[in-house]
DNA sequence: TTGAAAGCGCTAACAG
DNA sequence: CTGTTAGCGCTTTCAA
């Protein structure tokens, strides 16, 4: 930068406020400082710009995984508003594992982001703790928590998945078993299942250990859940799934053994995937809108950022949509 | 860190070092300190750091989506060598768009990383010129650059394509469509249709532009894109889909107008997807080690930033699996 | 094994 | 609109 003001014949600041905002110097000074920047290639600092102004214009965030789609189109609503305001976005994936979330909360601590934003409400201690101490802006996305840290955006996972059973019922369905995501320290699948458990009983139907799998979202674990349940239970008629990853395993499943669904089986999904609606028969699911949680968490930190208060909490809300698997 | 060092009867350097590597300083030191950070709730300032080792410890990658899960394997791969080494990835998504990617690389060169990971061998001149200037190891996946900026790793679009066409040959298909990503600076697009093209010719089969459409990776593309070419030629007996998002799509069209695959017509994908397994009929593709293409990028790029030689080439090659559906 | 001194390259604050 | 001064919080280098 010293080199770069040296030949545009002006001091080094000028060239640090040409760089951050060209109306900040006069035309004739920004238009030199260009040509010099061209002629030495002199490219920024961004390190020792944060290290000064001690903002670093990044915001982190954290998801479960990066090869669910779901998470993808989130990162995306993110990183679309973020872009427009000049933040850069750190995306790092914990596992759906508390201990990895932390380490990366530490990481994102370390290099002094201006924001985060981390998918759920489940969190270590420590997680709390070192946000709080250092009294960074942040919001949690996908689920809406009882203990806010901070800002929240997202849904009820518990209506959305109680819903679905009492859509099922309403279908005329009785014996509605369930496959589910792993619950430990997943505050999203634990309120799912809460959510079905809850549907059941509204409805006057028992809720059976043996008609409930948990299992990661993959594809073929849809699979292997919905032969299990049925192998070990005739007599269920419909089997909601707590996402479309698994949904749509058990339908190919039902697809490949020749089985008609709902005929066989009806099944329900969750989570409103492009796939669902393409299969057939059409998946029902429920829809939400996931790149806006993405940008509305985006929003929400950068209000934060920006002075505005904490504590908001938005219900995204979210949509049932009847297909023809049940 | 003063307060942490003034706490534990050190000076700041000893510090820095206990945290850097607990080896440094004695026993009774390291204990001290870390007591005096645990006091203090003291979090390093990981951008000074950098400013003063000249080293972030953190990559850039450049993916051209995040929705498509074949480039979260390749993500997958390299933030688990990454990891394990003390170093952070750096992601973001260019949609396609050589101008983007420049964008991101602008951003990666102010932010001094160590290393960075790009998609394809289509860049633009001027990334170009600031990664030879900035000397930041390079790696190219996915593709096999003819002009290799630095490392490679992946493997030829072009030859898999090709296969693939050769094996529809084999099987007998004679008019063979093809369903291709837009080709637009997108290198991989294009070798996959010149490898089409190829592979018909070869054969001795014509290539007609009618029988070719080109369309972004979306399910509904597949569909919309098979029926198009069905409706303009009804003696097509195959389509080869060069991604299998696109196949899937095309393939669940069929399946929903009840039309027999490969009956009605063949169908085959590239990418290897787990639901192209699931689905049936299976769908034919050809798989490629995209988990691997991440973790070898990484460790070139490790390799690189250890100081060992440049230019690396790596062809992790593709297999073909046969399905039911051609 | 530990410490003192000297920056890393930039921007905030204030002044003109 | 532009410049001067004084750090930001850490690590390198050299020395003890």
């Amino acid at each position: 930068m010293v080199d770069v003001a040296r030949r545009a014949g002006v001091a080094p600041i000028t060239v640090s406020r040409a760089l951050a905002d060209p109306a900040w110097v006069s035309g004739s000074t920004l238009a030199s400082i260009r040509r010099a920047v061209a002629e030495t290639g002199y490219v920024r600092h961004a390190v020792a710009g944060s290290l000064a102004s001690k903002t670093t214009r990044c915001i982190g965030t954290v998801v479960p995984v990066l090869s669910n789609s779901i998470f993808a189109d989130t990162l995306q609503g993110l990183s679309e508003v973020l872009e427009v305001k000049g933040y850069r976005l750190l995306i790092a994936s914990s596992q759906y594992n508390p201990l990895r979330e932390q380490r990366i909360v530490e990481a994102f601590v370390e290099q002094r982001v201006d924001g985060i934003a981390l998918t759920g409400t489940t969190h270590t201690e420590r997680v709390r703790a070192m946000l709080t101490r250092a009294g960074i802006p942040v919001v949690e996305m996908w689920n809406l928590p009882t203990h806010p840290f901070d800002c929240a955006v997202g849904f009820s996972n518990f209506s959305a998945a109680r819903t679905m059973v009492r859509h099922l019922v309403s279908r005329g369905y009785g014996r509605i078993a369930y496959i589910g995501g792993p619950t430990y320290k997943n505050d999203r699948t634990q309120a799912r299942e809460r959510g079905y458990r809850a549907g059941l009983s509204e409805a006057g139907l028992p809720t059976a250990e043996a008609c409930i799998r948990r299992t990661p979202f993959e594809f073929e674990n849809g699979a292997v859940a919905l032969s299990d349940l049925l192998a070990h239970d005739s007599s269920i008629d419909a089997v909601f799934a707590a996402s479309d990853v698994l949904a749509v395993g058990a339908l190919l499943y039902c697809l490949r053994r020749g089985w008609p669904v709902p005929g066989k089986v009806a099944l329900a999904g969750l989570d409103g995937s492009p796939i669902g609606t393409l299969i057939t028969p059409e998946l029902t699911s429920i829809r939400f809108p996931r790149r806006q949680i993405g940008a509305r968490a985006a929003q929400l930190l950068l209000d934060r950022i920006g002075g505005r208060a904490a504590g908001a909490m938005e219900d995204l809300g979210f949509e049932l949509v009847a297909g023809g698997s049940a």
